[in-house]
DNA sequence: CAAATTTGTTCGTTAAGCCTAACATTTAAG
DNA sequence: CTTAAATGTTAGGCTTAACGAACAAATTTG
């Protein structure tokens, strides 16, 4: 059984297989149809008809109205896709100037046209990272994943001294939000407190010291580990 | 009356308008629908129906069965596509360490997807050049292209010496071949003869001095003007 | 547990871009 | 000038990815 090479694939089916794989790299739950059509701002029916599709490649394993899995063939495709989103972030971050709230777009469309051939010349060119401007790791040429840890700062227990480990690249005008306050990868902060029900979680950061309240969804969107 | 913008265009609408302007580049007869079909590697109907949809869109001038024009408007999509194209080129060598003959299908596909943004800041990076790596003038941001000037080296006389201005894109082989002979832009040459009947043209390279004999399709691919 | 709501699926339609086959026009030869 | 060849156009179909409407299943609520 070949698997056939990513290029092979639409550019819808490429997006799916992605978004599939990302759904479970952070959290364990895997994702409906629901939510992807809301991620890919299409209608469940097109997803819906999409993930039939790519069943009946062989790329997802699914039943109607049963749970969307990914086959190893499905895998690959995602984790290659991953790797070249990643990896065009970081390119256009370190070798084109742009800030780390503007490349995420850009690479959802150029990570379906560019040839492998650029992929492996831009990894070259960068030395090889391993982590993309976000913090998300960078899956190898090789096609292994590398494993991330953390939990959501919003998790984490008060009086944890923690490491920023990613923050989520879904929201542009968060990420320009978190530069203002001087958060980023690898910085690192104590958690003071966790207010519930005002959805308040307060960080002491240092260098200039200084606390920080960030609100449920900011909290949300940093992902942290113990240092 | 807006101008949209070229990401507007269909991928294929794209690709016919830098066609339709390229083939008036370096030669003045206007380009036709079995031309045009032959270079896209479509079928002439496909073409006949693209055109008429441009037409539509009032970005080219047709009649059936008459020639091909763009309009104001088609032209100013047809450079900004030619200049997206050859910066393109000019960063993928330069930047990534492709050669010049690995380029252009690469740059074929990326033309559609990259941004403005992403344009900007390869121009910038590269110190705004004006000629790619086959010695194409890369039109300007404002639109404006720079008007090449040279005769193919086969129409050039015997006994004048001149320089490699450009050399067509086309067929990556030959490159590599040129490549081999050390013949690039602003390689200066004395055409020695031309054989007619056996279709070849003599020259003389400095440096190491050398007599080199090309054939029609390879004279016919180098453009040169006197020095 | 039954009803209401949410979630997911199927089906018919649309728009692009491509194809082949048939036809029309223009150009080139005889 | 008339026919033959080359070139261009039109019409009808195919595929893909999207949509909405109608329906089915699963989940939540009362
Ligand atoms: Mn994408
Ligand atoms: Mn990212
Ligand atoms: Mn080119
Ligand atoms: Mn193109």
């Amino acid at each position: 059984m070949d698997v056939m090479p990513v290029s092979d694939l639409s550019h819808a089916a490429q997006n799916y297989l992605k978004l599939i794989w990302s759904a479970t790299e952070w959290s364990p739950a895997p994702i409906t149809v629901s939510v992807m059509a809301e991620r890919l701002g299409v209608r469940p029916s097109t997803v819906s008809d999409g993930i039939k599709k790519l069943a009946g490649q062989g790329l997802v394993t699914h039943a109607p109205y049963g749970s969307i899995e990914l086959t190893d063939a499905g895998r690959a495709h995602a984790v290659a896709m991953v790797r070249r989103h990643r990896l065009l972030e970081t390119f256009l971050v370190d070798v084109l100037g742009y800030s780390w709230d503007e490349v995420h777009d850009e690479a959802e469309v150029l990570e379906h046209t560019v040839s492998d051939t650029l992929i492996d010349r831009m990894d070259r060119k960068l030395g090889h990272p391993v982590r993309d401007p976000h913090g998300d790791p960078i899956p190898g040429a090789d096609g292994r994943p590398s494993m991330p840890k953390g939990t959501q700062l919003s998790a984490a227990a008060a009086g944890n001294t923690v490491a920023i480990t990613r923050i989520s690249d879904a929201d542009p005008q968060m990420l320009r939000y978190f530069t203002e306050l001087g958060l980023a990868p690898d910085t690192r902060l104590t958690v003071t407190e966790h207010r519930p029900y005002a959805d308040v979680t307060t960080v002491r950061v240092h260098e200039p010291e200084r606390d920080i309240d960030l609100g449920a969804s900011a909290s949300d969107a940093i992902w942290v580990v113990a240092v």
